[in-house]
DNA sequence: GTCTATACTTCGATAGAC
DNA sequence: GTCTATCGAAGTATAGAC
């Protein structure tokens, strides 16, 4: 829609991120990255310095989109119990949007943080944080029992990007009639998840703790 | 212990599951994971053909031996809740004694399966389908609700091995004091996933459903 | 079974012309 | 800003002596 943008830096960075996402960063190909993009390899280290540095953008990028989006869904007035359910949806819409994306979180996770720099990480918390704000927000207000905000974070987020991530692999087993999954999709699994997270947080009696570790 | 076991290609295949946890498939060095292991680079690759080869034989151990034990808790004849907690504490206890081993997995998935031969895919088919087994024999008595039982397999194994796997970040997070998560440790989550699949199983009434994606 | 030395390939990155 | 050509490092894998 814009001007002609002649070598288009973004155009680098959709293209990378599905290498990213396809390959990880060792995996990943700076000659592959340059052909799929359509510029030469020197074009691509004239925008971006090196390897690294791409990536570090790249990650930047999606961690301030996320963050931007969850932060919205806290910001409303709508009660916690809504806000809950509107931040899955709108993770898992952005997920559906950014598809690549959960594969990189994951092989970031893996990694260790490793190509994290402070900046990264400070986007990065933004995610957790607002998610945690609404959940704090329901325990305070009596809505929701108390629970582990962070807790409720890792149990609601990790699932979702599990399962995305997982497609290739599902779609094999399944292929392969090595397992039956029932066939379910996405947006079946992400109203799963939002039944899953509003039954963890109500207030109503749960069954009663009994270890068994 | 055994006998002296000059070469041992398990000590080959030990620290070849820390290289790739660490650096994945593609990031792994063959060099340093014969240095690791103070075996000849040309002696690993006689017992193992390729870095593909290790690599593979390692998954299908891991594999393997992961499913045993929650075939084993799906064998018992305890209650199908106590199933439940125990297949997620055996998880965790297995998480523990393989630390590296859900960054491997966290991988796996991130490259859609690329390394997953037929029967490697098999052996691991076997997870899933012992905990489905625990949760459709619970559906089928009355002790649960009506779940899918492949989303309660990964509603409650990908936050345990997200959680383990995001321990490195978790401690820079903390470290640097750019979100403080609460300090609590992977037990505490294990048990807070043992309440949360509890309750999402639960047969008593839950809050009402309520869409709002 | 074990080692040294090395062949062969690929990759990240840059020099330098235009 | 854009390209061609290439360097130097690093990696997988193997040949061949012992």
């Amino acid at each position: 829609m814009g001007r002609p943008a002649r070598v288009s830096p973004d155009r680098i960075l959709a293209v990378a991120a599905l290498e990213f996402a396809e390959r990880g960063f060792a995996g990943a190909r700076v000659d592959r990255i340059a052909r799929r993009a359509k510029v030469n390899k020197a074009m691509l280290y004239y925008h971006f310095k090196s390897k690294q540095h791409l990536y570090h953008a790249l990650l930047r990028r999606m961690f301030s989109l996320a963050a931007a989006r969850l932060q919205t869904v806290a910001a409303s007035n709508a009660p916690p119990a809504d806000k809950v359910d509107r931040a899955l949806a709108g993770i898992a819409a952005f997920i559906e949007e950014h598809a690549f994306f959960p594969a990189i979180m994951m092989r970031e996770i893996a990694e260790g943080g490793a190509h994290l720099d402070r900046e990264t990480l400070q986007t990065l918390s933004a995610v957790p944080r607002a998610f945690a704000a609404i959940v704090q927000e329901g325990v305070i207000s009596g809505a929701f029992r108390p629970v582990h905000p962070f807790f409720a974070y890792f149990n609601m987020l990790a699932p979702i990007v599990f399962f995305q991530a997982a497609a290739p692999i599902r779609r094999e087993i399944t292929h392969l009639h090595v397992l039956d999954l029932g066939g379910a999709s996405p947006a079946d699994f992400v109203r799963h998840m939002q039944d899953a997270t509003r039954r963890l947080l109500a207030r109503d009696a749960g069954p009663a703790r009994k270890s068994t570790s």
